[in-house]
DNA sequence: CATGAATGAGTGTTCATTCAT
DNA sequence: TATGAATGAACACTCATTCAT
């Protein structure tokens, strides 16, 4: 007569545990004892429901990162073009709690993914599905003419850095990126986006001629 | 007399180990035991020369940051407007070996200086700085023309947090942003900085009448 | 449920293991490896059932300050006057290996009660219930009429001293001080104290009725 | 050309330094660095002028116990029978701060010399001598008729183990024992050791008129 | 399912000591 | 005579992990 524990339910518990342990005392700082404290349980749980320290901490990135992608998804809905678009590059900043948190597991993972090859594997998985999101919903921007033919894969490259870097910069120092302040970058260079193309397209209904190796997307000379 | 040892060598030798080591194994992998070995030294010889661990991962982070500003500030030199920006960009960037180091380094501690304050400010201290150094350029590149009047901090903060992104996301994927995609984007972040600018300045011609080597850095189309 | 193990017993048998090497190695020699060796397990065990290095050692000491009370205060069972006053007074000589070792452990701390504002504070709790017992015997031999009116704080003082002495003399050069040694050098000091004060007394006989055992407990004169 | 450094004096500065140093960290605080900090010179002076830290230590020790005789001895100077007597336990409590500080010394190695075979031998070098001095003025009083016959050895190790006694718990608790209760302390010891033995002295009655019945209370003989 | 007991490896740090100058 | 450099051993303590219950 087993006592009436849903298994996955009591791992989202201590997974939600080494999350908050992790944001309050760093990775490293991040033991499993202090993840089963914080999950009001004790230490050898955690190993029971996980193989070992990598295990919580490798479910703990991929939750994140899956809220994450979650996200982005839910944001597009209803939404198209440049709308959509910056809906879905919001979702990887740092505007509320929630999100912090989510980006704060994230970024705990970077140095780890710099130095190890699995770490990197493992990032680059859920890194190239965001880049593909951005450089598609960058091609729906284009093809609705709301910005001109250029590059998407470099672009999606851009708003990709210039999103992961926001979001550290917004976590390292909050008072001097408030939520409105990352919008305000995001939007501006969506605005640059749009203004260094389409205002050289005064017939940009039929430029999705563009594809391929294309015109020169840059010097303007189309 | 003591023995001939040079005391601020020696420590220099030490912070290289350190470095090594922090790129190898990760800032949670470097022990102060990995430190000497790598030093080729006894582990008391770091105590010796530091006054504990945090003392020499400090040091380890100052010599990284004070090298890479010295690097954009000579990336300046004899640069100005948009090719100064982008040289001292390109300096923030992992393009060669030396680079990769530093920053890796650097982006070692951004996890930390999230959850901890005396981290974030040691962050902050460097980064400041560096914004400074970057509105001030860009504000060059307005009074030069080369980019239509805008708001030069919220410019900065842009380039700044693009090259953030860019740099991390290289390092954990060189194979998908070797140099040239690096300064790929780059370049064409500030091509389109222009070019969303510029046209509403009509006057503009006059002004570059100001400028040194060229105006069009970029592309000379002119 | 877990191993069965009783707690209890456990910490008392680790605490028991730092007894034997506080006495053999000193109170300097001491680690928490020797500690764990000598209680046949592994060093993380100590710190699993206490808290730090200095836990144990507090422990120690207390336990071994509550047998000394205890055996003092078992010794001044169906006792009275003088006669008890010598057992409870014997009970803080080392007299047996019991003893010696018990008054080894306190002996140790007292350098550190010199230096150390806790360890005098710990010290002082249980010598000034050792005094107050004393004293209290005192009284009672001065009610009894076995020795004469005195500044009975005083008495209790010098008694306390003098064992607290004897002991430690008798710890350092057990061959010059013997069981035997001790034992005369207490009873001939109650010896004194007696014939020093009570030929201020002339109606004693009357009042010795009130004792129980037997009146003259030092030499049986009568 | 050499320095003008006596060595006797430097040795003597350093073994001042050390018993600073034990007087406030404990003689297990006591490190070579701490002892080199607190005389002003490097770590290596120590050990140019002591063979190891045991030297130090013992060098130390053997400083406080000359100390100490040589004031015994200067006390008894021009004084005799009890009044001498009284002088000279004066002399070993801690009674002002040298004494204090030239006692805590001593009492830091007692727990030592329990475990220890050579500080044992150490201390029952300096030990034995005192005893001696102690029995030596006792006799005096004897032969002075200060003192009634008795056990002039077994009433020295009392008074020196009173004394011992007393100072130890003078230096842990000194609001307790004041310096003026210690000298009460000795006082009151040395009127009952007359009190309660010159009465058996029939060729002094004159000298002792108040002296009581009292029967010999150690032999009870009569 | 769950847990306290127990471990061995490893941490940063301190130490007395030796060495070359 | 004097000193900083350098070392290896040892310290208390923490960790992830395994085991028996």
């Amino acid at each position: 007569m087993p006592k009436f524990v849903d298994h996955d339910t009591r791992r989202d518990e201590i997974v939600g545990a080494a999350w908050r342990v992790i944001q309050r005392e760093g990775l490293e700082g991040t033991t499993i004892r202090a993840i089963a404290a914080e999950a009001g349980a004790s230490t050898a749980i955690v190993t029971h429901y996980f193989q070992d320290k990598k295990d919580i901490l490798k479910s703990a990135l991929r939750m994140s990162q899956s809220r994450i992608a979650r996200r982005r998804k839910e944001a597009l809905k209803g939404l198209a073009g440049l709308e959509a678009l910056e809906a879905s590059l919001a979702e990887s900043l740092p505007l509320d709690d929630d999100r912090r948190l989510e980006l704060h597991i994230e970024v705990s993972f970077w140095a780890r993914a710099i130095s190890d090859e699995e770490s990197a594997t493992e990032h680059l998985r859920s890194h190239d599905t965001w880049r593909a999101v951005i450089a598609s919903s960058v091609q729906d921007c284009v093809e609705l003419g709301e910005i001109g033919p250029c590059d998407v894969l470099e672009v999606a490259d851009t708003l990709v850095a210039l999103v992961d870097g926001l979001g550290v910069d917004a976590l390292m120092h909050p008072e001097r990126l408030p939520p409105e302040r990352q919008r305000l970058v995001v939007r501006r260079e969506l605005e640059r986006l749009r203004s260094s193309t389409d205002h050289n397209d005064p017939v940009r209904e039929s430029r999705h001629q563009r594809v391929g190796p294309g015109p020169q997307p840059l010097d303007g000379a189309g």
